[in-house]
RNA sequence: CGCGAGGUAGAGCAGCUCGGAAGCUCGCCGGGCUCAUAACCCGGAGGUCACAGGUUCAAAUCCUGUCCUCGCAACCA
């Protein structure tokens, strides 16, 4: 069953540029998606992987200028800085951009107008607060008042941290401004809303063909929304930075941050491929857009963006809104401020092991709920399975072909299958069919199931080279027995380098040039085919091998902890 | 009745969509092997699948109710 090549796009939820990402991003986004893209150039398919940095918004503003720095500036040096730390993780993106460039500029303005001239907008008139000195307009959680109801005075725009009570932004006493703590003042604005009630029923018609495809988490929080009905959508603000509207009394307005992010996936991918590979990617009903994203972007992603694309009526919506859940450190939330976690700029000068760590969070992904990270996990994944499993494997068979046969068996499978036993056909059978079903899971986006598989894969291994016992056959003069033992885990040698590739990139192009002997890389375009192949030739000759994953004692682990747990502080770019 | 997630061997978890003899890793006990990074392989002990009802020939899995745990200001995916 020759599947036909797919075209696939796979697009990483864009980062915010106010900080740098901790492993909660890497696992709920970056990972995934860079496993998924992996995986499926292996299958040969089509693929491209963009993401890049949101550079927009209140937020990213204020702190460029509180280190002193232009907006242009700030987010140009996290850019840098968070793009080093992908390429660190080995995430594969065929482009990480920004949005904060003139294509997307283009790109959005157009969409817009699209959006407007299909009549799908509404303009409204409402009170805000806005800081004269900031320039900006101040959202809910950017102002602080007194509230009306308990008198607390540091209660935030739409609620009271006090006394638990809601309310409207109208009703906050003596508002001041976050930043400068100024009073902020009421003005009256226009904005412009996207009629979503209008988009609504086709949007559920696009959700409803979903059910069987997301995951279920995502399709009923998708669902809520429908039972209150969309409302018209606020997509523009009183700031200085972002993209202007592009409307006559709207010269001193942008774009809300979220109505412009999730078009940045068009832009960027327009930035690398232009014109051509937007009509290839986005209004080609052939290619197959995948969002990898974290639970707290399902709304913009199943919800907002979609609603945008159905009114702007010019690109394709998503096939798969792959939403994760939340990672969690040692029982704990991730916090900054509590030094609660794993920090990735504390990555580039750590000597951590980025396959070890890839893996570790693939068997903990939390694709179905919540999921806690431990260093006593990572130890134990790393020791347990790519040491004692995985690992072990390569180094048990190529050390046994080496030290008695110089590295080359000089047979094929021609020469053994008249001699198959029952242990030798379950190895065959193994090798034959796992990496398709590998494959499947992948496909799936079941990566956990996955990597169970790939460790279960190397277990039969494990467990062949025990009931067969190479070493004692050669001991009692069977030298062909041995050899055909050999030859069928040299094969399934092969194919565990190529099906662990989506995850441990490195480790396995190492072992597979390295070691086995083999030319180009496991996972290169159209590999994975070749992984339940049993047709290593004659003359084959691979090298001694050396252990692929180092073990990690109690001593490297504490390293670890101590060096991996400080929060990249912005302050530290201060001019 | 705020929202969401969860309660399965000592620990951590999978299985629940599409009911059909309780599974994985670690730990523990016993055995085997010595090719391998004190790695590997086999066997065993250990669970009334939170509780109570219901549907069914059959329920961890579906339905109803109850109890308990965790997250839901900000930094933060």
């Amino acid at each position: 069953m020759e599947n036909k090549k797919e075209k696939i796009l796979v697009t990483s939820a864009l980062l915010y540029v106010n900080g740098l990402p901790h492993l909660g991003h890497v696992v709920g986004c970056w990972l995934p998606g860079d496993v998924f893209a992996r995986y499926n150039r292996t299958k040969g398919n089509d693929v491209i992987y963009v993401s890049g940095t949101d550079d927009y918004g209140t937020a990213s503003f204020i702190s460029a200028k509180e280190v002193g720095m232009k907006p242009e500036e700030f987010i140009h040096t996290m850019n840098t800085k968070i793009k080093e730390i992908a390429e660190k993780l080995c995430i594969s993106f065929d482009k990480f951009s920004e949005t904060n460039t003139e294509t997307h500029k283009e790109t959005t303005v157009d969409f817009f107008n699209e959006i407007y001239k299909n009549g799908y907008t509404v303009e409204k008139e409402s009170t805000m607060l806005y800081c004269e000195h900031d320039k900006i307009a101040l959202a809910d959680r950017f102002v602080y008042g007194t509230c009306p109801y308990c008198g607390y005075e540091k209660a935030y725009g739409d609620q009271c941290d006090q006394c638990g009570k809601t309310y409207e932004l109208d009703d906050l006493k003596s508002p001041k401004c976050s930043f400068c703590e100024k009073d902020a003042v009421k003005k009256s604005t226009k904005h412009i809303y996207v009629s979503l009630d209008k988009i609504q029923p086709e949007l559920q018609k696009w959700v409803e063909s979903k059910k069987d495809v997301w995951r279920p988490h995502v399709y009923s929080m998708t669902n809520k929304w429908f039972k209150e009905g969309l409302k018209p959508r606020c997509i523009t603000r009183d700031i200085p930075w972002g993209i202007q509207v592009p409307l006559k009394d709207y010269q001193d307005k942008v774009f809300y941050v979220w109505f412009d992010a999730p078009i940045g996936y068009i832009s960027i991918t327009k930035e690398l491929g232009g014109d051509e590979m937007v009509k290839d990617r986005w209004q080609n009903k052939d290619c197959k857009i995948y969002n990898f994203i974290g639970k707290d972007n399902i709304d913009f992603h199943a919800i907002f963006f979609p609603s945008m694309e159905l009114a702007c009526k010019k690109y394709n919506l998503a096939e798969n809104v792959v939403g994760f859940n939340f990672l969690n450190f040692e029982g704990q939330k991730f916090s900054k401020s509590k030094k609660v976690g794993i920090f990735c700029n504390n990555l580039m000068n750590s000597d951590i092991d980025i396959d070890a760590l890839r893996a570790y969070l693939v068997s903990i992904f939390p694709e179905n709920k919540d999921s806690d990270f431990t260093y006593e996990g990572f130890k134990l994944n790393t020791n347990a399975e790519l040491v004692g499993k995985y690992g072990n494997f390569f180094n048990r068979t190529l050390n046994m072909i080496n030290k008695n046969f110089g590295g080359a068996l000089e047979i094929d499978y021609d020469d053994i299958k008249n001699s198959l036993d029952e242990n030798d056909n379950e190895m065959i059978e193994a090798i034959k069919t796992l990496p398709d079903q590998i494959g499947e899971l992948f496909s799936k986006t079941e990566f956990r199931m996955a990597y169970k598989e790939i460790m279960r894969f190397a277990s039969i291994g494990n467990t062949y080279l025990e009931k067969t016992a190479p070493w004692s056959l050669i001991k009692n003069g069977d030298i062909n027995g041995a050899k055909k033992v050999l030859y069928l885990c040299l094969n399934m040698a092969k194919a565990l380098a190529i099906v662990a590739s989506p995850i441990i990139p490195n480790r396995t192009a190492e072992i597979w040039t390295e070691q086995l002997n083999f030319e180009g890389r496991p996972d290169g375009q159209d590999m994975w085919e070749k992984a339940s192949k049993i047709n290593i030739s004659k003359s084959h000759k691979v090298n001694l091998p050396k252990p692929l994953f180092a073990r990690l004692d109690d001593e490297i682990i504490e390293r670890y902890k101590q060096e991996l747990s400080h929060p990249f502080d912005i302050k530290t770019l201060k001019k």
